[in-house]
RNA sequence: CGGGGCGUAGCGCAGUUUGGUAGCGCGCACGGUUCGGGUCCGUGAGGUCGGCAGUUCGAAUCUGCCCGCCCCGACCA
């Protein structure tokens, strides 16, 4: 392709609302254009790369067995409602009305339509397993919209769905989908985790997130350094240590005096006791009942472990006047010990001897509280594991780290077959209901993702597997011999299947490199007078940071070479 | 939805405090110059100052309402 033909406006300044990695380089480097807050224009290079995300994808869908289908983005509002999720979706679903007054939406997600299709198509154990995907692209009315292509309200994912006859069998395609999900990230060329995951209101038995390892990301994860455990700090857990003492030798309950000692660590250093022996009390509205959270003093309350040891479906922090209202004190001097309504203390918060913890009493701490002794409740994993904390599976130390879900799977169930009556009949005649999977890859959200993760301050660092070109062939000068060598090896390269582009704009060499660095394809060949007269092109990965340190190849070895090169690249 | 900020030429911004009819850089067009890491010089095109209403002789500037966008939080099968 010859850039005076693209369509490939570069920037030399990025609009200020753009503010990742990838929003920023996105736009600069003319892959995308913004239309409205979380909608954007793909143009020909952003384009490009979002195929090459489908592409492996599909192909490793495919492999995997799956089939494509592609369902409607438009859709009647009555699937929705079968399930409850026309009410339960709110205001992310975006409802529109046709011309005769009925309720529509633009599909989010395509649970619903899936099951129908499966519950009129799928009638006996023979029509099992199945797995259908498609890629479509969705819409959700994001609260908030941000990061370019990271958080969109229009986008394009991958779905797939499973549907097999029993739990087991379920298992083994989400199996054979967890197998496939490693095959296409690592072929992408990213750097992830595969994260036990909450699995959230849609339930089911099992649900694992691919995260990309990025400092950018706005998910939390704690994955062990030595073994293979690691999982969403939604979910994210560590055994509690063995206690340090003997809690029969604790003494009886004392009250002291802790005048305007609020945190912890006033306290702590107002009482010369580390922060560990701390018993911090929280307390938190569930339906509207308020209830005390219990953890160590060092250790922060997780509010979803928290909704979940409660069997509710979130929490919040109670107002200043419930903990007045609940504990007789002001903020600050909140304890489990006589309090009267329901309690959840940490495992870890129940394994301290001759604890402190708040009196209930404005000014007042108590010590020598012991767990057991002075109060029980229900003792259930409400902590936040923090860097470091032992592994649950080998006890080695845990890393936390930042991530970019890009890819969730999940075991169903018969969540939704059940609700919509997807049933078929078993080899005995018996009616049963179809077990279930899910499981998504955002697809546009990987543009983004892998440009976070590959660049560098000149710009996109594409991995050759996503790279919109393979190899960027920077000419300089209009030379007869220059012209001719640049066709020679552009004939040559694409002869071999390689996706070439040529800058043939006129140009000055310097605006050229930059934009070369910035587009970010991997291999850059410069063919220009000055090596030519040596018989040879320039070669350059992208990769490499120093401008000067090119390699020069004989123009008659180039091609090959750069065959050579993307070969190995994509190997990689 | 809570908190904060922004909206002036395609992009980045100044001008708003103190009302007098809009400017800079980049980009774009043309001429010249230069030619291996965003050359330099000159000329030029391009703006309902987010919208509506109001105050005023006069509004980008003051007031009110509305819209859009960004950031933090909440939210995110």
């Amino acid at each position: 392709m010859r850039y005076r033909r693209l369509l490939l406006p570069t920037l030399k300044e990025a609009p200020s609302d753009a503010t990742s990695a990838s929003h920023v380089l996105l736009l600069r480097a003319g892959y995308i254009r913004k239309v409205g807050a979380g909608v954007y224009s793909y143009l020909p290079l952003g384009v490009k790369v979002l195929r090459r995300v489908e592409s492996i994808v599909r192909e490793e869908m495919n492999r995997a067995g799956a089939q494509e289908v592609l369902l409607p983005a438009l859709l009647p509002s009555e699937y929705f409602r079968e399930t409850g999720r026309w009410d339960l979706y709110g205001e992310v679903l975006f409802r529109i009305k046709d011309r005769k007054g009925t309720d529509y939406h633009l599909g989010p997600t395509h649970e619903e339509i899936i099951t129908d299709l499966a519950r009129h198509e799928i009638k006996s154990y023979r029509d099992m397993p199945k797995n259908l995907y498609q890629i479509q692209t969705k819409f959700r009315d994001e609260p908030r919209p941000r990061g370019g292509l990271l958080r969109c309200r229009e986008f394009s994912m991958k779905d797939a769905y499973s549907f097999d006859v029993d739990e087991a069998r379920a298992r083994t395609s989400y199996e054979a989908m967890r197998v496939a999900y490693t095959h296409i990230f690592d072929r992408m060329g990213l750097t992830y985790r595969m994260v036990n995951a909450d699995s959230g209101a849609i339930g089911g038995s099992g649900s694992a997130e691919f995260q990309v390892l990025v400092q950018s990301g706005e998910d939390f994860l704690a994955a062990c350094t030595k073994c293979q455990y690691a999982a969403n700090l939604e979910v994210a857990s560590s055994p509690a240590r063995p206690r340090a003492a003997d809690p029969e030798k604790t003494p009886a309950t004392d009250k002291v005096h802790t005048p305007s000692q609020r945190s912890i660590e006033e306290v702590s250093s107002f009482l010369g006791a580390a922060p560990d022996r701390f018993l911090k009390s929280l307390l938190y509205v569930a339906e509207s009942e308020v209830v005390m959270a219990v953890v160590r003093g060092d250790h922060e309350v997780n509010e979803i472990k928290l909704a979940r040891a409660l069997g509710v479906a979130e929490v919040f922090m109670a107002s200043a006047e419930d903990v007045q209202k609940a504990t007789g004190a002001a903020v600050g001097f909140a304890g489990p010990v006589g309090f009267a309504g329901k309690l959840v203390v940490d495992q870890s918060a129940a394994s301290v001897v001759d604890g402190i913890t708040g009196a209930n009493l404005t000014d007042y701490h108590l010590k020598h509280v012991q767990p057991g002794r002075d109060f029980t409740g229900q003792v259930a994993d409400i902590r936040s594991v923090r860097e470091g904390d032992p592994c649950p599976e080998c006890g080695s130390p845990l890393g936390i780290y930042r991530g970019i879900e890009a890819g969730h799977i999940f075991l169903l169930g018969t969540h939704y077959s059940s609700k919509m009556g997807a049933t078929y009949l078993d080899d005995k005649g018996e009616q049963q209901t179809i077990v279930m999977g899910c499981y998504g890859i955002g697809v546009s959200r990987l543009v983004a993702t892998t440009v976070e993760q590959h660049h560098d301050q000149n710009g996109i660092t594409w991995p050759m597997a996503l790279a919109p070109f393979q190899v960027h062939i920077v000419q300089l000068g209009t030379e007869p011999e220059v012209e001719a060598a640049v066709g020679e090896l552009e004939r040559a390269l694409e002869a071999q299947g390689i996706d070439v582009l040529v800058d043939d704009r006129d140009e000055r060499p310097g605006v050229k490199f930059k934009d070369a660095d910035l587009v970010g394809v991997p291999l850059r060949v410069t063919v220009g007078a000055r090596a030519l007269k040596s018989g040879g092109v320039e070669l350059k990965p992208r990769s490499e940071p120093d401008p000067k340190k090119v390699e020069i190849v004989p123009l008659a070895e180039a091609a090959a070479t750069l065959a050579e090169r993307v070969r190995q690249l994509l190997a990689h």
